[in-house]
Parts: structure tokens; C-alpha cells; sequence
DNA sequence: GACTTTTCAGACCATCTGGTCTGTTTTAGA
DNA sequence: TCTAAAACAGACCAGATGGTCTGAAAAGTC
């Protein structure tokens, strides 16, 4: 990761002459600020750019928020883009790692209420990070498609596998791997994403235990035994 | 609708003293000119909006495309948020209008068969307008709240209790009718709105024939019997 | 054709904001 | 304590952009 990179292009270090050489424990001490300071930065940049957008957040709103100045903000890092981008790429890291659990040795039906129950729970704990997802998918991605497109398709083309499987085990019904996929993403995403509409609805959130509970056996219900009578 | 006001506050009736009477036809005639720059201007605006958000998208931007100057423009909608809060009205509307087919009378499988197809069609016809919906919404809808609440809620709370009667008479699995409505906005908006995501993994969009009737049908059998092999 | 009203365009302005410049404080090694 | 590098702050700048002002065509009426 080797994050604490400043912003600005970082002396090469071939020309660098470390005449003084800290020693590790101040060293620790030192990027465990710096950390904390960038922590801190991309915390309220996340939190303003899932609110307002790229555009609609001022580097001044997020400095005052994460209480640093806008210089030294710019300290860590060199422009905006490279701060929305970051927030990004932590963001995605976190968003495909559910994904990652399905695997062919488990029972599907519980893999799948697995799976809901996660991302349901990634929405209630993490629904600033699912709206600037959305967001950015949205309007294209313009800044994480390169990024985006090869390990999702990857993963997702490895994950069809698995569910397909599945389904050639007659374990799950034939449905299209894909849309089966979709559907839990969309899902569960949207308690997040919809979240005042879905409280202009039901009026109540997942943050609501007995709601997510409520929201958590309904989406099971609904997916995996569907809305027809048996 | 009486859209044609002007953007700024037209003279107010009372004070006009009709001299000129104008013929109905050239009324006509020229309110249809009108009527075609504020729908080219709103179509323009439609489309930007809905790429970049309402502060990614300049004035500039917006009247370039619709083949308008700034000037007049701004001779149309006062001012910006005007303008978006005109785009939204209208799609709001138009967003809607399925919903309201639900009635008790129908046959309830139909009827979300019915429902999933049309909203789909709405994904394919109206990416722009479901992505700005999404946008709004996520954003807190600050400018549609008051709006969107009220009727959202009524004619929510009024398909709630028909969705509900078809339970009650055994005629649809007991399921929690708020989260079937959400699964049904859900699944069915993922298409417009995560439109890239589902070309990068699945390599097509809705306005693929095949692959429209493949979602569509694997979205039918996904809600209504579900994964679980019978 | 005279006259009014609507429609539109170009120049212009005020503000907001991403980003820089200059320099100061803080930290840490020697 | 001295020194160098890292971390930071305030003033400032340049471009973008929402919006206005002035006035000219166009359309419509008589």
C-alpha cells in the first residue's frame, strides 16, 4: 500500500542521499500521524463526495470536516481527482470482497442467505461508501473502469461458475447466473442507495434492528423461495 | 400544466390590460415554437444532469446541446435549480405511472409479471431519467423531498394493502409487501442505473433484444418462485 | 407601415473554488 | 543545541461558471 507517499511527485530515490536515517520507531510514530491525518481526510472526503458528488463538494468542505487546512490537505494529496480516486479504490476493495466467500464446497441456499445478510449489513454499516459506489457507477465510472472492469469481471466470471454449478447439480433452480448476481446486488444495495425513499416508504432504516431483521428474512424469502404460493 | 410562464416572474394578470387580443392560431403557433426550445432544453438537461449531477453539469454545457444561447436559456427557467427541479417534476411522473396499474382485481402473478415488464422497458427507454431519479434520491432528494414524500407514501401505502389482499387471500406467499415493492424497484432499475456494471461483467445492455428477454424472464422467475429448486 | 410584445444574443460581472507560493512551525537525527 | 526534512498555514491567483445588462431581431397586432 505505501500510502504516505506525499502528493507531490516524491523525490526519486535514486537522487535521494539518506544522510539521516530515523530510526524505526520514530519513523512508526510519524506515519502513524500522517495516517491518521490521511485517515482522517479520506473519512470526510468519503462522507462529502457520497453526499454531494465530485462536483458538488468544495476541497474547502472536506478540509473544514476533517479539520485540516486545505493546504495541507493538499500536502497528502496533489488534487482532487487523486482524493476522489483513493476514496475509490478503498471503497471497491471493500465492496467485491463478499463476493469473494462463495465457493463451490458450500450448500448454496445458505451461501446465498450468506451472502444477503453480509451485503445487507455492508448497507446498514457502510451506506456512504454504497451510495459514492453507486454514484460512480453510474454517471460511468469514468475514474475506476480500467480499475473496475477487469477484477469484477474476473470475479464475477469465476462466481457464474460456481452458481452454475450449482444449478448442474440440480442444488438451485436454472435460473441465469448472472441476473441471480444482479439481483442480490441490487437488492440489498438498495436499502442504502434508496435510503430516504425507503424511509419516505416504510419509515424506518436498516439501522432499525427489528427493520433489518424484517428487511434480511423478506429478501431470503423473496429470492430464494420467490412471492408464488407454494 | 400551463408550462409556458416565463422564467421569470411573469406580469402578473391582473395588472395586464389586454389591448392586443391575439388570434388563437398564431397563440398557437407560437407556443408551439415555445414549447419545442423549453422540451429541447429540458431534454438537453435531462441527459447532462443525469451524467454529470446537477453541479457537474454547467449552463454552458446544457444550452450548447440543446442548440440554444445561455441567454435564452435563462430566458426559460430563471436559473438553474430551476431547471432541475423541472427535470425531476417531470420524470417523477413518468416514474410513477406504473405503479398505479396495480389493482386488487388483477391476478397478482400477472400483475408482477406485468409490472417487472414495464418497468424494465422504462430501463431501457429512460436510462437518463432512472439515473436521475437514483441520483436525486441517493443525494437525499433536497430538492424533491416534499415532493416525493407525500404522494410516494399514499400511493405506496395504497398498493401495500393490495399486495396485501392478495396474501390474505392466499393468492401470493406471505411476504413483507414494503420489501417487494423495493425488490421489484430494485432489481428492475439496476439495469438503467448500473448500466456499465452490468456491460462490463455481463458484456450487454437492455437494448440487446436477447439479452432484454433473458433479464426479463430470469428476473420473473428470480421474484416469483425464487432459487430454490422445487 | 407603425407599434408592442416576445424572443433572443453578446458582452460583461461577481463569485466560487481548485490549486500555488512563500514562508513558518514541528519533528527528529546528530 | 544545531540542522535538515517533514508538516503545515495564510495570502493569493487564475479559470470556470451562474447569472445580468443592454439592446437587437422576430412575431404579432392594428
Amino acid at each position: 500500500m505505501s500510502a504516505t507517499r506525499k502528493g507531490k511527485d516524491a523525490a526519486s530515490p535514486s537522487k535521494r542521499k539518506p544522510q539521516r536515517v530515523p530510526t524505526a520507531a520514530s519513523l512508526n510514530r510519524r506515519m502513524r500521524n500522517s495516517e491518521k491525518k490521511r485517515a482522517a481526510i479520506l473519512e470526510a472526503a468519503l462522507t462529502t463526495f457520497s453526499q454531494y458528488g465530485l462536483h458538488g463538494t468544495s476541497i474547502d468542505q472536506i478540509a473544514l470536516l476533517a479539520d485540516v487546512s486545505k493546504t495541507n490537505l493538499f500536502y497528502y494529496f496533489s488534487n482532487k481527482e487523486e482524493l476522489y480516486v483513493s476514496v475509490l479504490r478503498e471503497l471497491l476493495d471493500l465492496w467485491l470482497r463478499p463476493l469473494r466467500a462463495f465457493t463451490e464446497e458450500q450448500d448454496p441456499i445458505q451461501a446465498i442467505r450468506d451472502y444477503i445478510r453480509v451485503k445487507l449489513e455492508f448497507s446498514r454499516d457502510h451506506p456512504a461508501e454504497s451510495r459514492l459506489f453507486c454514484m460512480e457507477v453510474m454517471q460511468g465510472a469514468p475514474l475506476m473502469l480500467t480499475e473496475l472492469q477487469q477484477p469484477l469481471h474476473d470475479l464475477v466470471e469465476n462466481k457464474i461458475a460456481v452458481i452454475q454449478s450449482w444449478i448442474d447439480q440440480g442444488k438451485l433452480a436454472p435460473v441465469e447466473p448472472y441476473h441471480l448476481v444482479f439481483s442480490l446486488w441490487a437488492t440489498t444495495q438498495h436499502y442504502a442507495d434508496f435510503r430516504v425513499q425507503v424511509e419516505a416508504v416504510a419509515g424506518k432504516t436498516l439501522e432499525d434492528p427489528s427493520f433489518f431483521q424484517e428487511t434480511l428474512s423478506s429478501l431470503e424469502t423473496i429470492i430464494i423461495d420467490g412471492v408464488r404460493p407454494r
